[in-house]
DNA sequence: CAAGAATCTGACGCAGTCTTCATGTGAAGG
DNA sequence: CCTTCACATGAAGACTGCGTCAGATTCTTG
């Protein structure tokens, strides 16, 4: 159960809010002014802080700023005006987000899941990086190529072609695309280039070079790669 | 140099973007459609995506949602109308933010900038200790190595390299980029530093430093650690 | 300040990689 | 059935990036 922590003087603004998150099944607590908001932020380590910018005393900039410089929790701030420079200025001291009033409940869930989701996706080692299509694996952290688990070495050209061909394999990739994206725009070179290099990828990954099952040309077009192709996260 | 992919098919906006970022000491990409931009996430993996909702051919909805179940990319989106329910849609689909067009570029730096530094702040909670592979320990508080518990003195260079190399274990570390963390500002010279401090290192913890465990050279983009490494916290 | 350590530089060689060229093959269309 | 076109492939040579070395330069420390 997420805990989210509302610093806001306003309890017309916090009352109904709490008993909405509350239903929506998070963990809520409320500080009225920013130095209890202060403190319950770094004793009580919320998921997530909401955080009302007009509050009379220790206002909401210096509340964002005190516990920046303290703590790593997810910061939604909430402004009166919609003013950009008001909103840089919430961005540059430390806020993670804002919010404008009035809001609608919906919204600032909305924001909230966003940002809940943003910490689980970023503290999660996970990162998106095997294509996987039957027994060919392509990491794409260490640009290494298995096909059943065996070690087959990719020169950076043939790497490069084929990471293109199979993050695309739901279309055909033309040439001139393959040309611009591995070669760069600037290609001024014989074209026949990129006809070897998927020659020695061949060899390298179909069983039988001469009918390729995985690396199809499509005439007058480009290359496809034929396969279903999955994303994975190591 | 952080990374970020435009994803807009108005050059209207995204050639001012571009030069803007890029003077900003970013390294930016652009796509101008759906298809490429969602190739370019995956492949090119940047730190953080800009993608327009307003497109011809796959729009930026279908786009989001295709980058999300594939990847944990940041995704700030650009709505050209300011209606509530079309941000809440953007959210739910898996966009960590958004911006109402118009906006100006210090507005959308600003975003961009606090989604760094979530990512940054999320992704490393605590710091290691020791890093370990095989008999290999390199020891963070006292910057030492060693090898079967054997003292292997190192030099600054080699240290910071070694550290760099070893906490990215699952990866290829790019030749730039160990310029960047190492060395600090973008390398211009074209010498052999790096070569000479690998060289070092290779003779210091490789049994036969021609033909590395450890340290692998993968021409045309970097070095990679090739082997499992542990973390502890101490 | 001097000695020694650490680091950088540039030349050179080599192995691996890429491009080019020449020629072969199969598909499409008259 | 023949021509044309686009791609395939093998071989050769050009090119490139990396490793290494020797010497220069900078940094540390006594």
């Amino acid at each position: 159960m997420p805990h989210i922590l509302l610093i806001d003087d306003d309890n017309k603004l916090t009352t109904p809010l709490r008993t909405s998150f509350e239903r929506a099944g998070y963990n809520v607590s409320v500080a009225a002014d920013g130095h209890t908001g202060l403190s319950k932020a770094l004793v009580e380590s919320p998921d997530v802080i909401v955080l009302d910018v007009m509050m009379p005393g220790l206002d909401g900039w210096k509340v964002c700023q005190a516990i920046r410089e303290r703590s790593p929790v997810p910061i939604i701030m909430l402004t009166a005006l919609d003013d950009s420079s008001d909103r840089i200025r919430g961005l540059e001291l430390g806020a993670d987000d804002y919010l404008v009033k009035p809001f609608s409940f919906q919204e600032l869930n909305a924001h909230i899941k966003a940002m809940l989701r943003r910490v689980q996706l970023t503290a999660q080692p996970s990162t998106p990086h095997l294509l996987r299509s039957g027994d060919i694996e392509l990491n794409l952290q260490t640009r290494e190529l298995r096909q059943a688990g065996k070690l087959i070495p990719l020169r950076q050209k043939e790497y490069d072609i084929l990471l293109l061909l199979m993050s695309n394999s739901e279309r055909v990739v033309r040439r001139d695309e393959l040309f611009d994206r591995v070669w760069g725009t600037d290609w001024l070179g014989d074209t026949r280039t990129l006809d070897v290099h998927m020659s020695w990828l061949r060899t390298k990954l179909e069983n039988d070079p001469t009918h390729p099952v995985y690396l199809q040309t499509v005439r007058g077009v480009g290359y496809h790669f034929a396969a279903k192709v999955e994303t994975e996260y190591v």
